[in-house]
DNA sequence: AGCACGCCGACT
DNA sequence: GTCGGCGTGCTC
């Protein structure tokens, strides 16, 4: 009998998608369990790649019908995924049609994805000229290196001659950070005696002696040692030596907040909806329940604090929370909110830190020191054990859905954690996705509304809609109106701030002829490209190519070139012209994209350094400032027009949300939308701050069109180099699937992308939308297995369940 | 992915 | 005749 391990090896293939089984050496056999990282030779080279160890069971070896390969080394002294990790690996690798070493690999933080180096080793003799100009007199260079120095054909020539070979090395990147410490090595007495025999000018030294009397079985830093004692590094050194001491590194963590002040608040006393909907949740909690609450509350009513008291709860009971909200709201204003809480419990993970202190976070959940996790998507995958809740906070939020392999949904997986835990699901929002109210309303979900505002002076905001089809002067697109104007100028003349949104979704400047009406487009992609002022050229925003601003039109030659559209750095710019002496600050993903830049902006307006706000989407989220009076949305309906069934949702969801960002304080808020569909009941509805009678619309609309909640839906995209390759491999699969689906189904396309060509490569798509289809997932992994002769020919096939984006 | 094996064109 | 093109298939 012998011990082998079952291995998911990092090779994202299908046909590499299954264990592989392989012996533990007897140097390993107390070492290795399930859930390590293994370096483990692969294929006919043995190269080494790295792999997942799913289990460890004994077997025959006489009933093995071939040899097995040893693993090679362990990267992990104890495992790094749980069985309930491993477990829902499986599980998302299935349901979102992925390879599971992508699932495996997704739920770690992304230090800890390997990489790999290669090397070039000599194995004969070269001639001198290589061994000292290639090799610099060694026996192996690096890969890259060899690349740098452009010496690769020569080293593929070498290799043909059998005089050199590659070596495969799997890099661990995850560093864990420390600093030099030390530890005595002698008790009490032996210290005396020690003292006894130094002269007693030796100040250095005894001075280090009496601190090691103190020290007993703790570890000192030696920055604390200079800092505290004046002791150097080198008085440790040679005390070393004498065996007094040892040196050692102590695991610090590195501290993102370290400069931040924190002071600790306690519970906020509760209204009686607030109390009754964590009672409810706090009793599921108690009772091991895995009840997913919908926690329905407008703008204001304190969603914040009933998580805040259930996770409290749960510290209470020994048990610990996991609380996501969206990427574009984890601002340092939420994240001070939570850290003075919890303190030290807490630990956020968050794009803005870097890979090594998301890593210290992501250590600090495993060792068990924060009980409390906030974070944006991937923070649903926090290694808690024991966990007593989940929140998903603005659950109606896209960027839950990750929108690339594996593609999964955090709500999904925070249902299924709630499951394995036996533990409540809460998920929270002012207006609630389709989705997720139709299923509070057949009672899959429990329904819990939050009506009140909080705090009770604090009113709903005016609004006002106005037609901008009016707005048209002399033929020209107005960016304000006349009523905004007016009121932005009342509203300055107060010293009260301003927030402008643009809603920029597909509708950003691009520039054109107007002789010949030549577009400027990307030479890669279907699409114009857009102007940026800042860096003065025109970028691509869907492959990145980018080139000077022409001065003449490439076509006509003529000179009259003009921009079109409304991107925020021309608003910016029409602003600072009507209103020349006022601050204003431009929030959108060129002026937040380095690091710190948006709470930096973000603080600055909240100084009240500039009186106005000009930005995208990302202002639109949990900013509350309580000068802020009036909020103006330049353009509602941009969104509206986009052939995406969940336009109107979009639309409805974006306007209430910043309706919320007026009239916070006590001044009251005014809020001015912008728009050519004035009569549209997104926007109408969005203004009466009826979410009830935006459900009740949309639902008839979604029935009539076959659409969520009340059909599941598919989404499969091809794309190849060759339009003509990839329209008849869809065809073929449209026809493969009408074939095998039931004739309640129905399979739209394959239709061209919106943008049918981008990086030079043309991508189609298929929608399907289904009730009840038991076999589709195998029919779609049919579909998919009988694609790998041209996947391998560079087709490329994507299936997204239940989409969120369809353009 | 990466590599070996295997079958057809232009070369010492 | 051979070197090398990349189509095909396999990896415990």
């Amino acid at each position: 009998m012998t011990d082998v391990a079952e291995v998911i090896v990092d090779v994202p293939t299908m046909q590499t998608d299954i264990p592989f089984t392989y012996l533990v050496p007897p140097e390993l056999q107390q070492v290795i369990q399930a859930g390590m990282r293994v370096v483990v030779p692969f294929g006919n080279s043995n190269r080494k790649v790295q792999g997942f160890v799913l289990n460890v069971k004994n077997i025959d070896e006489k009933t093995q019908e071939f040899e097995l390969k040893a693993i090679d080394r362990v990267m992990d002294i104890s495992p790094v995924l749980n069985q309930e990790m491993l477990a829902l690996a499986e599980e998302m690798s299935q349901t979102t049609m992925s390879f599971k070493i992508t699932c495996l690999q997704t739920m770690l933080p992304s230090v800890m994805k390997t990489s790999y180096e290669k090397y070039f080793v000599l194995i004969d003799e070269v001639s001198e000229d290589i061994q000292f100009d290639v090799f610099k007199g060694l026996h192996e260079i690096s890969w890259t290196e060899a690349e740098a120095q452009g010496h690769l054909p020569l080293l593929t020539r070498l290799r043909n001659e059998d005089k050199i070979e590659v070596r495969y090395e799997v890099l661990k990147r995850n560093k864990i950070k420390t600093k030099r410490g030390f530890v005595s090595l002698l008790d009490f007495e032996q210290v005396e005696e020690v003292r006894a025999g130094i002269r007693a000018n030796a100040h250095q030294q005894q001075c280090l002696l009496a601190v090691l009397q103190t020290l007993q079985d703790k570890t000192m830093l030696y920055q604390e040692a200079q800092k505290n004692y004046g002791l150097t590094p080198g008085t440790i050194r040679s005390a070393a030596e004498k065996k007094w001491l040892q040196i050692v590194d102590v695991e610090v963590q590195r501290d993102p907040y370290a400069n931040h002040e924190f002071k600790e608040t306690s519970a906020e006393q509760l209204n009686d909806e607030q109390q009754t909907a964590c009672d409810e949740m706090v009793h599921a909690m108690d009772d091991n329940q895995a009840t997913t609450f919908l926690l329905q509350g407008i703008t204001g009513s304190g969603k914040t604090e009933v998580y805040l008291q259930v996770i409290a709860h749960a510290l209470d009971q020994g048990k610990t929370g996991i609380l996501l909200v969206p990427e574009i709201s984890l601002t340092p204003q939420t994240v001070r909110r939570f850290k003075e809480r919890f303190g030290e419990e807490v630990a956020v993970l968050h794009s803005g830190l870097s890979e090594g202190e998301r890593y210290d976070e992501w250590r600090k959940i495993e060792k068990k020191q924060a009980h409390v996790v906030v974070g944006a998507r991937s923070a649903i995958f926090a290694p808690l054990e024991n966990i007593g809740v989940i929140v998903v906070d603005e659950e109606h939020e896209g960027s839950y859905k990750q929108e690339e392999s594996p593609r999964y949904h955090a709500r999904d997986i925070a249902i299924w954690r709630g499951e394995y835990h036996g533990c409540p699901v809460v998920l929270g929002s002012a207006t609630p996705s389709l989705e997720s109210r139709a299923r509070a309303q057949k009672k899959v979900y429990r329904h819990l509304q939050l009506t009140k505002r909080a705090s009770s002076e604090a009113q709903l905001p005016d609004t006002t809609v106005i037609d901008m089809r009016h707005v048209i002067a002399k033929g020209k697109m107005q960016t304000f109106s006349p009523q905004l104007l007016e009121r932005m100028t009342e509203k300055l003349a107060r010293e009260e701030q301003i927030v402008l949104l643009l809603n920029r979704r597909g509708y950003s400047s691009f520039i054109m002829c107007r002789d010949c009406g030549y577009v400027h487009t990307c030479p890669n992609c279907d699409i114009s490209l857009t102007l940026h002022m800042d860096s003065y050229a025109m970028k691509c925003h869907y492959c990145g190519h980018e080139e000077a601003i022409p001065k003449i039109c490439p076509e006509c030659h003529s000179n009259k070139i003009r921009y079109y559209g409304t991107g925020t750095q021309k608003v910016e710019e029409e602003l600072q012209t009507l209103f020349p002496d006022t601050g204003i600050i431009r929030m959108d993903v060129d002026t937040t994209r380095r690091k710190g830049a948006h709470e930096k902006l973000l603080d600055t307006f909240g100084r009240h350094e500039a009186s106005i706000l000009l930005g995208t989407q990302m202002i639109a989220k949990g900013l509350d400032f309580p000068n802020v009076t009036l909020v103006g949305v330049l353009n509602a309906d941009t969104a509206l027009n986009l052939p995406d069934f969940r336009s109107s949702e979009k639309t409805f969801q974006l306007l209430t949300q910043v309706s919320g960002r007026a009239g916070r304080g006590d001044k009251p808020g005014e809020v001015l939308i912008q728009t050519f569909n004035p009569e549209h009941y997104a926007i109408q509805l969005a203004k009466k701050h009826d979410y009830e009678s935006f459900y009740q619309t949309e639902m008839v609309a979604r029935h009539q069109g076959n659409y969520p909640p009340f059909f599941f839906t598919v989404q499969i995209v091809g794309s190849h180099e060759e339009e003509i390759t990839v329209a008849k491999k869809m065809y073929e699969i449209a026809e493969q699937l009408v074939q095998s689906v039931s004739d309640k189904t129905i399979v739209l396309g394959p239709t061209p992308k919106a943008v049918m060509r981008v990086n030079n490569r043309y991508f189609y798509q298929i929608v399907i939308k289904y009730k009840f289809e038991s076999e589709l997932m195998t029919v779609l992994k049919k579909i998919l297995n009988e694609s790998q002769q041209e996947i391998q020919r560079g087709l490329k096939l994507t299936i997204d369940m239940e989409p969120l984006n369809f353009i």
